[in-house]
DNA sequence: TTGCCTTTCTGGTATATACCAGATATGTTT
DNA sequence: AAACATATCTGGTATATACCAGAAAGGCAA
């Protein structure tokens, strides 16, 4: 015997996964529950470890799972369901929802715009910006980690604003300029290790950017954010709508 | 010395990743050409093939490359931009910029709506309805699958219609219904295997999934289209607008 | 030219082992 | 109760090896 898994049997890795998913799929495991450990899984299925390691790596891939390091893994709640094309400001739509949404200042810092955001905010390459980084979190969960850049001549002691409330808001009550649009693009790509350290999550764990040009009522842009999400938390929705 | 990687030395996987990563970048290894492969980089690095496999699966994780499988990993080419707020059929899109976007049907079927759909497509469950699914590819390469469901009753003999071509031309031409709203949701998740068959890649990729309720000018959805995306090949936009 | 076979690529699956480092729980001491 | 040290979890990194299976290229024969 030794190997040999008969015939066109599924690998055993592949076994796993699928109980794994089931425990899942019926609430045996809910939602930030810890999976069994590699070591756990790879004496109870008699694998090697590596191998329930693959199996556990598989199921972050799908979003049923995430790793915080060195803790475990744990299964992914329910996705957030975020509509692009109707919410500009995560952050404002979450707290009139009564979510829980609770947001961290990692970081804010004024810099020189380089020539992409320049591009982007339509102004010259150098111009003084603030930047600033946030923590999204939930339930103690990280959602995703923004960095927002704003014109600094158009809004003067931005960074002395309390900048743990919505931008948007923020720039509506300190400085009367009211986002009117919101230009959004969505890419996948990992997580980068520095992020995954803020998220509290694996480094190479799948994300989802999101990068959101905000402009104002003439069509002025005056703020370019950008979004890191865990990839297994968010479901964006958008409407089409054809004009003739 | 055996092992030892000094202090705080970066993992040897992760210089890998940034050697390969520079040669992406500077256009040494240009889009679709082929990585080298996990046995020539463990000896080239002189490291082991599963630290080879480590750095090369990374790289899959950001988008830079894919996997063929058995055939090797290939660089990413740039990403097709898709503007999913103004665009409501990808197909119809692509035609008119002058880009080669091809279809292949590899199944149609006539079926009974499930739940889900009955609810989408707001008829009552069991509603007969028609199914294809069709890969979409450009230069030879897959770009994702769709699978389309549409009200059986309102499209008589669909099926028997050219189903190369954009849906909503056809549906505009062969039965007077004007596709007028699209509401899309999009989400990571990994490419199962069978679809990683259809679109030429190994299983596990990361991919999003874009789903898409078609409605006509008077808000009746008579569509729904599930499209599963290779990740690392797409950018979506859309724009919000804030009505007051 | 066509068809077939073999060799040689590729990644895919799998085991067994080792040590490291962060996170946590336990127990002991102050 | 608070502080500290320790043992024991967890995943992270890494090696060496083995065989399998699909893809592709080369050569040879019909």
């Amino acid at each position: 015997m030794s190997s040999s898994q008969g015939l066109a049997a599924s690998p055993r890795y592949r076994q796993i996964i699928d109980h794994l998913r089931g425990d899942i799929a019926d609430g045996t495991l809910p939602a930030h529950a810890a999976l069994p450990s590699e070591r756990v899984i790879a004496e109870a299925h008699n694998v090697s470890r590596m191998t329930a390691r693959r199996a556990l790596e598989a199921l972050e891939a799908e979003g049923l799972a995430y790793a915080e390091n060195r803790r475990g893994r744990f299964v992914s709640p329910p996705r957030l369901k975020y509509d692009i094309s109707r919410t500009i400001s995560l952050a404002a739509h979450a707290q009139s929802e009564g979510m829980r949404l609770n947001i961290e200042v990692l970081d804010s810092r004024e810099v020189a715009a380089d020539a992409r955001i320049a591009a982007l905010l339509q102004v010259q390459k150098g111009e003084p910006l603030f930047e600033y980084t946030r923590l999204f979190t939930s339930d103690g969960h990280a959602i995703f980690i923004e960095t927002e850049s704003i014109i600094a001549r158009r809004f003067p002691k931005m960074l002395e604003q309390d900048l743990q409330q919505s931008t948007t808001k923020l720039l509506e009550q300190a400085y009367n300029t009211h986002a009117r649009t919101g230009d959004i693009t969505i890419r996948m790509r990992a997580v980068h290790a520095d992020e995954a350290e803020c998220l509290g999550i694996a480094a190479n764990h799948p994300g989802i950017e999101l990068e959101q040009i905000i402009s104002d009522e003439s069509g002025m842009p005056f703020c370019v954010g950008n979004q890191i999400w865990r990839g297994e938390l968010a479901a964006f929705s958008a409407r089409a709508i054809l004009g003739h």
